[in-house]
DNA sequence: TATGAATGAGTTTTCATTCAT
DNA sequence: GATGAATGAAAACTCATTCAT
């Protein structure tokens, strides 16, 4: 369909060129005229916000399969398909992935679409929130800190990511996948979940 | 200096409206009129980069200060500070941090200043990639996935700080800051740092 | 006829949106999709054109009808039903009516077709004029401003139908149709004609 | 004031053009560039909108001059000035009159700034009903038909005003003033004011 | 014959930058 | 130095018209 053809060349360019490409750039990049681009969207902003429901969809969408699939899968083992679904996801649109993680400020006018931007990694940062509040309440995972949980590990996916993705563009995904959910665990792990813990916290003197 | 008030008020503008933000309203906030802004710099570009170099020379300075002052303190203590360091400076420019931290893309010829901005993430985390190497070579972190480590721990900072940021607008910065370095320490910890552990990396099964 | 149903659309259209009205809009209104429309007319400038035709010949068909049907009718009588057709027809088409006598410039080259309009109006008023001229050459009307009269009687049935429109949407043709001839022929009427004048005009002194 | 004097060039462009001539052509018209014409005006609505608004109020209050001035001025005099100032006013803007005078609709979106035509119309012809209803009171005019006096007379006044636009440009605006309150006062005049009356109304047969 | 998506020239609108005061 | 009106290149957006189906 050209409406998607238009959102693909479009994160094309965005990635290319920051949120602020030509409208003309993007109708050329997908091959068709800028007239194309307004019979599909009224105008730039609901471009925009198109492609950042179409891609938050996919991504949702994913997630969502990873995650109810084996209802009853161990904990680890969904957290782990959950942090590859993310990595591959940032992999894949690595360009445009950075306009899109960015949080931008929402308050303007003229980037009202935007809040769509918060949105929809607020959704993706609670579909995480869920399944580590399975892994609390399973015993995996300790309590103490829950609520940072699933900001800190999506701070640490996300930044991860975009460093690999300027320094060894051809990374493997897997790998770091596998480290980053080691990194996460280990520390957020209960201690009577699996290893046991001798000095939990350093006492900071603070003045 | 009006130089200084300029900057200021960019920031303002620039978190409300986003770095498109017109020169207009960064002088009407700034109480000067346009030309005032292009007898300090000398476009556009130069403002931004401006406005980003401040911002960030002050992090530095801060951070260096944090760093060498007690040059032989222990890793522990040197990282808490370096973390409540971002974490108060993120606090202080919440909003334009948003996009100082958005990670634009650069390769556009009219966001070219915006590279500006990954250098300045990138000294910042390799601020972070120095203390922690000392943690490492001291014998208190782990070396296996060393690399990941200061992205990692900014990547938990920003996301944390943002969602903070959104969610509970006065929470506390130092509390965090203890959260979260625990967090990343018993994860980046050493087997025989402190802590113990059993089962190093849960091993899942690659289709 | 697809035609006559694609005048009738158009004219509804204009009247609502003005003579700028977008082809689509017309082609949604007539119920058929923009092809059509250029199956049965060249241009936008043919529609219109075709438009004020239409409309024109039905009230010049009606009004020669009126005015040849009872060929030795006295002049007061056929005056009377001229002015009815007159209001019926601004009646029937009031709002498209604002713009059919609306007199836009014609100079323009886009608004070549609203020539047209001119031209309509003119053939109106002359007709009035014939109409007028017997009045005059029987001697009901006295001869002094005769140049004036048909373009005075056109312009306050139209003025009056307009304000009629807007202030009493029922208001009735019949009785308008009465007071209207009533106060144009007192007027016009000749000094012994019937009713018989003492002070003709009023010396102004102009400065 | 440059503001005034880019009205004063639309206002030869849109009698030129058609209102919708181009920014540019007014721009160029007026002297300026395109960008200077936003310094004044939001848009092309608000341009149409303040140039109606200026010429709206030089007439009104030109025709509230000469109404208050000799507050017991006798009706007829009043009157004859009143009507001169219009047919002046009208051949000062001969060509945007027409657009001023054409009572375009006002439902539609992009036309709604010319609901201020309408309603310059409306106070205009309200100021011709307060001078007539003096003429009513004062027992000059028949009390009959005094609704339809300032509607109608000003209907007469500005088609004979755009007729002779068009057949004779150079006519003078003194001697039609004359005429055509002859034409309006002795139809409207009371019977018992000046001249007596034999047969008011010939009875017409409606079918 | 009807359709309606695609087209792109034509306009409107924006805003960084200049410069006379 | 400060000012802010003027500038005009660049971009956004519109819509009459075409033409393959």
């Amino acid at each position: 369909m050209t409406s998607q053809g238009i959102l693909e060349a479009a994160e094309d360019v965005f990635a290319r060129q920051g949120l602020r490409a030509r409208m003309e750039d993007i109708a050329a990049t997908a091959g068709v005229s800028v007239g194309t681009l307004y019979n599909y969207f009224a105008d730039r902003e609901q471009l925009v916000a198109g492609l950042l429901t179409y891609r938050h969809q996919q991504l949702c969408e994913r997630l969502d399969r990873s995650v109810s699939a084996p209802v009853d899968a161990p904990f680890e083992r969904v957290l782990h398909v959950l942090v590859r679904d993310l990595l591959e996801h940032f992999d894949a649109h690595r360009a445009f992935f950075a306009v899109l993680m960015q949080g931008e400020p929402m308050e303007s006018v003229r980037t009202r679409s935007l809040c769509a931007i918060q949105t929809s990694l607020d959704e993706v940062v609670d579909r995480l929130d869920r399944v580590l509040a399975r892994g609390v309440s399973s015993g995996v995972l300790s309590p103490t800190e829950a609520p940072l949980y699933a900001a800190a590990l999506f701070g640490m996916l996300r930044a991860t990511a975009v460093r690999t993705y300027r320094t060894q563009p051809a990374a493997g995904v897997a790998t770091q996948s596998e480290s980053l959910v080691r990194l996460f665990l280990d520390g957020a792990r209960a201690p009577g979940g699996a290893p046991s813990r001798i000095e939990p916290t350093p006492k900071e003197p603070t003045p």
